[in-house]
DNA sequence: AGCACGCCGACT
DNA sequence: GTCGGCGTGCTC
């Protein structure tokens, strides 16, 4: 007896066990879909995980249904990638596939309804509905539930084929049916063996002359034009239409053939050659290769400018030259156009592009490309590396710093530039981490050896670097030398750098008009009545928002407390930065670049136009800002208040601080190397904003390292979040409080922080605790997880907490 | 995750 | 008195 472990694409822990029938016996492989079962009358699609011979004891296998895949879709590499992903981060393989497959290539299952034809109706005892339901399987066949909502009130339409289906007088048919059909599209051809007969053929056609000149037509193009001929070319000038050519079809003269038409339009421009590399840049190439030569990944730590693209497309090529082909990871798709046409101009179709935001129809064209190798380059997001690459040989992993790799808010949750590591491995393939502000991890990892480490200090064509400056803007306060939360001297430096026609960026990252909108007499401010939060004030849109769940509010004209009209905001948001902006700069123009802004369709690319022709002078914007913008006019980079970056309540602010300033300076003076950038703060001497201005990155590293080290936060610990869910808040209480008691069964005190509520204890009504736990790097780490996966199993069995959502992020 | 079964409040 | 809320249990 033979039986399978086929993984579900359900959130459950494990495989389940199928028994694999006769006719399938010779055909299984793992990697291949199959048809099962589950439950009462669900289909799933699930993935062969493995092929064995040990009956199971406490149950009765079920047979698979139906094998869809005469080869393995999934390979090899990707299913145990999927296995570490879940035993990584804790997480069931279920949840792994889900978000690796694309929907449309996981069978659907639909319920449909079909009349029983051995059962004789009485039609006197049925109410309405039934009726109803009977008429419709009279005309026709199968209906399915969705349809029935058509002329059965949805609350009753369950009742009535419940109460059919008691009587035995309609049936439930599985209707199974694959979403995904390639979109085809017709192409013509002549074949040219007929073409010694040439002069007969024309003479056949001597009666019927549109023929004869659609004919010629299609024969002309196809002699000059080297590519198959599009059938629908042949009409667009209305002189020939679809009889004429059925006629030299049916005569053989014309052949007819359909070819899958590829939903993404690839670039078919020309193909440009790359430029040479600098003394600089072969240096750090020549590393690359020597940390390759090492069996290592690299970590290439390259300020903004300096190239790291060009290094990029000199592997690429290398790797393709090899015949392998090569993943390349972005954080997000929508913000780095310039980087994406670049490749594009010189890989042409054998460019790919992947991320949560195509269509399903175009996800499965591309997952089919890159199964087939006819994809060297694929350029994608996070999802990109669940996609069956057969001889992947290089990953780069760009921007690897940047959060946007290791969402909260999406499940499962990993950390995509870690997985890219343990996929390369994997696929015996090799990686290169880029980055002008590598994060501290990565850092740590390459001083340590575990990465190579290649700098690239210095900008492409010797540009110089912009140069920092802090201003102090509590003296500027002090001296009476502000206006609003500039000071003169700023003011006066950007009203410089306009006269010079540069233009300037200002940073300012909190979205909204105004953090708080406060009473003065009595204090009251607007709690967000989902979440634990304070409302934002919008002034665009005159009204309160909430950050988290997105609830709004009208903005109240008095005290709801106390009725005091005397109301005041606090906080300050970057819509009142830039009308602040816009009032001290009154001649120029200003734009704004936020979430909010950029929401509307096309904002964008309008901003960005705006931007490349000059137009916009001070675009004032958060941390989205320093993302992408390559415009070579922009001198000037100022951060009113840098201190509100310092503010955030994480281990990681100042990392983040740092990166923030450092990608948003890169934006400054990228040709003239003549960029500024401007720190007003209140605290001119906090460590960071001094180690920024030495502009020494490997001390500013050494600070955090040290910082990392002294409090016990990564790399020098694994850190685990646990974190707890529940619409009652005393019910999570004692839960979090006993998950944390099974935890110190288990593992040492310190190890273990909290329960406590988590930073924002209430989100869309679910109050939130969390449990954190700082667990040693090495081998006891493995023990330690094992031990905290059990504590989870042993919550898991009280009955009462059941209804406890936890979720668990590891190295969040 | 979905889905069925089972026990307590607001309606014909 | 029923309909229907969601708490609980199970799925190879």
């Amino acid at each position: 007896m033979t039986f399978a472990q086929i993984i579900l694409p359900l959130n459950l822990k494990g495989t389940f066990t199928y028994k694999v029938s006769e006719e399938f016996l010779s055909k299984i492989e793992v990697g291949m879909r199959v048809l099962v079962p589950f439950g009462g009358k669900k289909i799933y699609t699930g993935i062969v995980a493995e092929i064995h011979h040990n009956e199971p004891e406490t149950f009765l296998p079920k047979d698979i249904h139906s094998l869809l895949d005469a080869e393995p879709i999934v390979p090899k590499q990707q299913l145990k990638f999927w296995n570490w992903l879940s035993e990584y981060y804790l997480c069931n393989i279920g949840e792994i596939y889900r978000f690796a497959f694309p929907s449309s290539l996981k069978l659907e299952s639909e319920t449909y309804l079909k009349r029983n034809p051995n059962e004789e109706i009485n039609w006197e005892v049925l109410d309405a509905n039934e009726i109803y339901l009977l008429q419709a399987l009279e005309v026709k066949s199968l209906v399915s539930l969705s349809e029935i909502e058509a002329f059965i009130p949805k609350k009753e339409i369950v009742k009535t084929v419940k109460a059919l289906i008691d009587e035995q007088l309609i049936l439930i048919d599985e209707k199974i049916y694959e979403k995904y059909k390639a979109k085809e599209v017709a192409y013509l051809k002549i074949d040219e063996n007929i073409l010694g007969n040439l002069s007969e053929i024309l003479q056949s056609l001597t009666k019927a002359k549109k023929q004869k000149d659609l004919f010629l037509t299609i024969l002309e193009v196809q002699q000059t034009q080297n590519q198959p001929l599009r059938k629908s070319q042949f009409f667009e000038n209305g002189v020939f239409n679809a009889s004429h050519l059925r006629g030299l079809v049916e005569k053989n003269l014309v052949q007819e053939y359909y070819l899958q038409k590829d939903r993404i339009e690839t670039y078919e421009g020309e193909i440009e050659n790359l430029e040479k590399l600098s003394e600089v840049q072969e240096k750090a190439l020549t590393e690359i290769n020597e940390g390759f030569c090492e069996g290592k990944n690299v970590l290439l730590h390259g300020v903004t400018s300096s190239g790291k693209t060009h290094l990029y497309l000199e592997k690429i090529e290398e790797t393709i030259a090899n015949g392998k082909n090569v993943l390349f990871l972005l954080p997000e798709i929508a913000l780095t156009k310039q980087i994406i046409q670049r490749l594009e101009k010189k890989y042409g179709k054998q460019l790919g592009f992947y991320h949560q935001k195509l269509t399903d129809f175009e996800k499965v064209e591309v997952w089919r490309k890159v199964k087939n190798n006819e994809i060297k380059i694929l350029i994608g997001t996070r999802s990109s590396l669940f996609l069956p690459f057969q001889n992947l040989g290089l990953i780069i992993i760009d921007e690897e710093h940047d959060a946007a790799y290791k969402p909260r808010e999406v499940k499962p949750f990993f950390n995509a530039k870690d997985a890219a590591l343990v996929l390369a491995n994997y696929y015996q393939a090799k990686a290169i981490l880029g980055s002008a502000t590598p994060s501290v991890e990565s850092y740590y990892a390459a001083k340590n050896g575990k990465l190579k480490y290649v700098f690239l200090g210095e900008r492409f064509g010797e540009v110089a670097l912009p140069k920092y400056e802090i201003i102090n803007f509590k003296e500027a306060q002090e001296s009476k030398l502000s206006v609003g939360h500039f000071s003169q001297y700023l003011i006066d430096k950007i009203s410089e750098n306009l006269e010079h026609k540069k233009q300037t960026i200002i940073l300012h990252n909190r979205r909204g008009y105004a953090n708080v909108v406060e009473c003065e007499s009595c204090g009251h401010v607007t709690y967000c009545s989902n979440c634990d939060v304070v409302m934002t004030y919008h002034k665009s849109t005159n009204e309160l928002k909430c950050h988290y769940c997105g609830h709004k509010a009208q903005k109240p004209k008095i005290c709801p407390k106390c009725q005091s009209t005397n109301l005041n905001t606090r906080g300050i948001g970057i819509e009142q930065i830039e009308e602040e902006t816009q009032k001290i700069f009154k001649e120029a123009q200003v734009e704004r670049m936020d979430v909010d802004s950029m929401r509307k369709k096309f904002a964008y690319e309008k901003l960005y136009e705006k931007i490349e022709s000059g137009e916009a002078e001070i675009v004032v914007g958060t941390q989205m800002i320093s993302k992408g913008l390559d415009f070579d006019n922009i001198e000037l980079v100022a951060i009113p208040k840098a201190d509100a970056l310092l503010y955030v309540q994480d281990f990681r602010a100042e990392e983040r601080a740092y990166q923030l300033i450092t990608q948003v300076s890169g934006r400054a003076g990228r040709n003239s190397g003549k960029g500024k950038i401007y720190i007003q703060t209140y605290n001119p001497y906090h460590p960071l904003f001094e180690l920024i201005k030495e502009e020494n990155s490997a001390k500013i590293y050494e600070h955090f390292l040290k910082e990392r080290e002294q409090f016990l936060y990564p790399p020098f610990v694994k850190l685990v979040l646990i974190e707890l869910k529940h619409r009652k808040e005393e019910k999570l209480q004692r839960a979090s409080q006993f998950l944390s008691s099974v935890l110190q069964k288990y593992l040492p005190l310190p190890c273990i922080l909290g329960p406590e509520k988590a930073p924002i204890g209430k989100i869309n009504l679910l109050y939130q605790y969390q449990i954190l736990l700082k667990l040693p790097r090495g081998k006891k780490y493995q023990e330690y997880k094992d031990y905290l996966l059990k504590s989870l199993e042993e919550f898991q069995e009280i009955t009462a907490y059941k209804s406890i959502k936890i979720d668990t992020f590891v190295d969040f």
